[in-house]
DNA sequence: ATTTAAATTTAGATATGTCTAAAAATTATT
DNA sequence: AATAATTTTTAGACATATCTAAATTTAAAT
C-alpha cells in the first residue's frame, strides 16, 4: 500500500512526462507539487527503492511500469469520483477538483470497479478528459486545442486542458461547454485572439483561451 | 483542518463515552484503536490543547462541545457512505466498514450534504445506525438488545451492536436481515441460548449473538 | 496505613515527509 | 576551456504519530 504523498507524486510523474513519456526533472516535479526541490529530491529516492520510477541521479525520473500503472489507476479514480459528484451529486465541473483529490486515495479495487459500473463506464470526465478502464487503458481521441482549429471549420468542444475554477467559470460565462459547437471566423494579429461561434451566437476570447479549449473537427 | 488520527480518536471518545457521556480511560482508548497506551496519552494531550477534548492528567477524558460536533459529523459521513455503498454499488453489509472509515475522513461539508440528499435523507445505515441529521441530532429509537424481549412477544430486527464481517455473514446464513419479524420461543437454562422464529422459520442462536441483534418491540 | 498492583504519563527512539542552507553536479556563457 | 549560473542533492532540523522502557500516580489489598 501506498501513501498519498507517494500516490500524487506519481501522479505529476505521470502528468508532466506526457504521452511521449519522457524524463521529468525534479524542479517541474516541485512546481507541480508546490514543494521543494530537496522534498522531490527525498521522495524520489524513495519511489525508487520501491521500484515505482526510474531514477539516475540529477538525470531525472521516470515511471517504472508498475509506478505507470498505479498512477493511471489514480487517474482513473480521480476521474470516476469527478463524474459521480457532477452527475449524481450536482456539483458544478469548477466545485469537483479538490474533492477528487482526497477522493482518489480511497484504496478498494472493488469500490473503483463497482463506481465504474454504476456510472455506466463513462469515458470521459465532466472536463472531457479521458478515463481510462480496469485494465489501464485510455479511450482513443482525436481532439485538439480550438487555437488549431482551422478558420471556417465547424468543431465540438470536447474537453478543456485546466481545470483551475476560474478558468472553468469563465467558459461558464461564455456560454462554452462541453457540446458546444464551435468555429472560429477570424485570428486578430495583433493579440492573436480569436473571433469565434458559439452555438449560433458570436464572440471573442484570447489565445490562452483558446489554447485550453479542446476540440474535435467534425 | 484535522488529521485523520485526531478524528479517530475523536471517535472512539465518542464511542467509549456512550450515551450517558461518562469519562473515558487512557487504556480504554488504547485497546479500541489498537494501539498503545503511551500513544494515547500523548494524543489526548494534543486533542486537549486544541480545545476537542477535557482532560484531567490520570482522570480520563470526555469531548467538549466542538470535539462532540466533530465526532458526530464523522460518524455521520461513515454511515451516509455505508447507506451509499449499499444502496447504489451493491456492496453487502459486511464489506463496507473499512471502506467508510476510509470515506469518513473526505473534508467537505458541501459533499456530505449532497450525498445527504441524493441518499434522501436517510435515517438509519445498513447496520440499522443511526445517521445524525446535518444538526448532528440522532433520530429517536425504542431499540433493544434481543436478549431484552420478552417470551413470545412479536419483534422486528432494526439493528445490529457490532459490525464484525464474520457476525454480519452468520447472520446472513441464518436469514435474519433488518426488516426480519423475530419471536423467541424459550430460553434454555443450561447455555443462556435462544430458540426463535424468524420470518416464521425455527431457528436457535446464543446469547452473544442474541444481545448483538437489537429489535423493536411491536 | 503500608504495600502491591494496575493504570497512566514521561523520556527517548523511530519513520514519514517536509524545510533551509550548504555542497556538488550539470548546463550555459563568455 | 574556464567561469558563471542553474539544477540537484545532501546534511541537519522540525512536526506528526507511533513505539518501548522507565517513572509516576492512582487504586486495590492486606
Amino acid at each position: 500500500m501506498f501513501t498519498q504523498a507517494e500516490e500524487n507524486y506519481l501522479k505529476a510523474i505521470l502528468k508532466l512526462s506526457g504521452k511521449e513519456k519522457k524524463s521529468v526533472s525534479t524542479n517541474a516535479i516541485a512546481e507541480e507539487l508546490q514543494t521543494k526541490a530537496s522534498s522531490v529530491s527525498d521522495m524520489v529516492k524513495k519511489l525508487s527503492e520501491k521500484g515505482l520510477i526510474h531514477y539516475i541521479k540529477y538525470q531525472g525520473v521516470s515511471l517504472s511500469k508498475e509506478g505507470l500503472n498505479l498512477a493511471v489507476h489514480i487517474v482513473r479514480k480521480h476521474r470516476l469520483w469527478e463524474v459521480f459528484l457532477v452527475d449524481h451529486l450536482n456539483f458544478k465541473w469548477d466545485e469537483v477538483h479538490d474533492i477528487a483529490e482526497q477522493l482518489e486515495h480511497i484504496h478498494s479495487l472493488e469500490l473503483v470497479n463497482k463506481l465504474d459500473a454504476f456510472l455506466n463506464f463513462p469515458s470521459h470526465d465532466p472536463h472531457g478528459d479521458p478515463i481510462p478502464n480496469a485494465h489501464g487503458e485510455f479511450p482513443k481521441s482525436s481532439a485538439i486545442p480550438l487555437s488549431d482549429l482551422p478558420l471556417k471549420s465547424e468543431a465540438c468542444v470536447v474537453g478543456v486542458e485546466m481545470d483551475e475554477p476560474n478558468f472553468l467559470k469563465y467558459l461558464d460565462k461564455l456560454h462554452i461547454s462541453i457540446g458546444s459547437s464551435i468555429r472560429i471566423l477570424d485570428v486578430n494579429e495583433f493579440d492573436n485572439s480569436f473571433d469565434i461561434v458559439i452555438d449560433g451566437k458570436q464572440g471573442h476570447i484570447s489565445v490562452d483561451v483558446a489554447k485550453n479549449i479542446l476540440i474535435s473537427v467534425l
